[in-house]
DNA sequence: TTGACTTTTTCATATTGTGAATTTATTTTT
DNA sequence: AAAAATAAATTCACAATATGAAAAAGTCAA
């Protein structure tokens, strides 16, 4: 199977007004919901306040904010400090929001944005992860053009020598990336391949700061390749996503288009399966 | 600060009428409110399903489910598969419960010690709390073992048939614990799941003298984990640590290792939290 | 095309959510 | 110790709005 491209529902049902439609009329909305919800959106962003200062801050009666908050803490969405009389997020709601989780997998969420990024940027879009040591390529959607990259899902490669790869270790913490760079056996590619743990490092903190990676024709001659990072909710990095093609078109008047398409793509991937991007250091 | 047990009252403030008092009264609660949520809980119980049968599942119009979950989906609470017409907990559900996290740095503080631990060991680390009688799993690393065992955060399981739920136990005080006890189902998962109070409290009499608690396929067949305890600044157990894996891995004449590990493990999360483990009694 | 089925929208109605003002409780000041 | 100040919880009267039934709008299968 595999293969399907969206929109192509060729699978059943799908009966009643097509989804989409709503979202323009979309005055279906229940309003006081909407306000409850913005409540609890602003108390998981300022946790541990008092009632006033919430009800302050949001512009909102507190006798409503009072209701909205107790009403969530009989549910355990909220919990409630007595002794400093301050308010939280609860239990509850950690409960609950992991069943996310449960759903899908970074794949899934993966392939409609690597599909948007390829479309946008014209290339191959691919996704990996880091895999003891080497980088593992998990999906990719290619492009239409005849010259392109390819990486079959499920194949390895070297993360010194991959746009993924580094994009991964430049943002890994750094025990971890002294692991592996103290594993790594930095073999020679092409001419362009970094062969020292030095050059490498002086490459990631590049990478770092430009908040992509780029490969260029450091595993094959002629292939370059931008790369972005995806995080996790503990803002770990748990994969990269990439686009790469030929030098003739990943050409350096193209970087700046192809690699805000990247970190587009890999910022939308981060929220998806929610994960939060670190803070910049 | 971090960890203030409640019941200290050393601090200031708590004005206007002290909570407890309106948990009685608790008239004060959004009815319409209330109702979202409760599809909100439902739908986390059971995703993947389209509207019609979640509001006959919960008995409710499918105008008003509806309504709902529409507005919930465009605060991201919630997401919809426009393909398959099915609904399910969204991304946002997940990024706003995992602040419930943030209130302690307990997790932060973790997770080195947790990744260090499943280095030393070679299976899963787990940190969990005690949350209304059931253990609350926060954070793990996985092994990169290929059988492994998985407790995703987020997911409750009861006390007596848990290694992080027998190691809290039996380092909390005598009134708490009977009011677990009493509180407790017992419900048997395998043949090895302690079933009555009493050999509970023996077993939490062994393990207060180890020093660790052993779950010996108590709630998983196969599964056998080893945990301890982790103490806040009063000595009060708040945390538990644990290793878990296949009995094949985790089997006795490994148990000095790991247990040695894992103990170290909850004796530097204890410190790192600024917290005092108890004198010896 | 038609028929069966599911999701949206409409609509009339009463429920119920709302903020202002009041009461109750606690802390701070005098 | 009493009074003033502060903040939380309640009350109340009224309008806003949530609600379910039923109709409409789509989609799928035959």
């Amino acid at each position: 199977m595999e293969f399907q491209k969206d929109g192509t529902s060729r699978t059943r049902k799908a009966r009643g007004r097509p989804r989409d439609w709503h979202d323009k009329t979309a005055q279906n909305t229940i309003k006081s919901l909407d306000r409850a919800i913005e409540v609890f959106e602003h108390l998981s962003e300022a946790q541990g306040k008092p009632l006033s200062v919430i009800a302050e801050e949001m512009g909102q009666s507190p006798a409503t904010v009072y209701r909205v908050l107790v009403t969530l803490e009989t549910r355990g969405l909220v919990e409630f400090d007595s002794v400093e009389q301050v308010w939280f997020i609860g239990a509850r709601a950690f409960v609950i929001g992991a069943r996310f989780l449960r759903r899908t997998s970074l794949v899934d969420r993966a392939r409609p944005i690597l599909r948007k990024l390829m479309e946008a940027t014209g290339e191959t879009a691919n996704l990996g992860i880091e895999k003891e040591g080497d980088v593992l390529f998990l999906s990719q959607v290619e492009t239409h053009a005849n010259i392109r990259a390819f990486f079959p899902p499920g194949s390895l490669s070297p993360m010194h020598s991959s746009g993924i790869g580094k994009a991964v270790l430049a943002f890994m913490d750094d025990d971890r990336l002294t692991r592996v760079l103290d594993a790594a056996a930095f073999e020679a590619f092409t001419e362009h391949t970094i062969t020292t743990a030095e050059d490498l490092r002086a490459d990631l903190d590049q990478t770092r700061v430009r908040g992509f990676a780029i490969d260029n024709e450091e595993k094959n001659v002629g292939m370059r390749c931008i790369a972005a990072p995806v995080f996790d909710m503990n803002s770990e990095v748990v994969a990269g996503i990439s686009v790469s093609g030929p030098i003739s078109r990943v050409a350096q008047d193209q970087a700046d288009r192809l690699s805000r398409a990247v970190i587009d793509a890999s910022r939308q991937l981060t929220q998806a399966i929610g994960g939060i991007a670190p803070a910049l250091s």
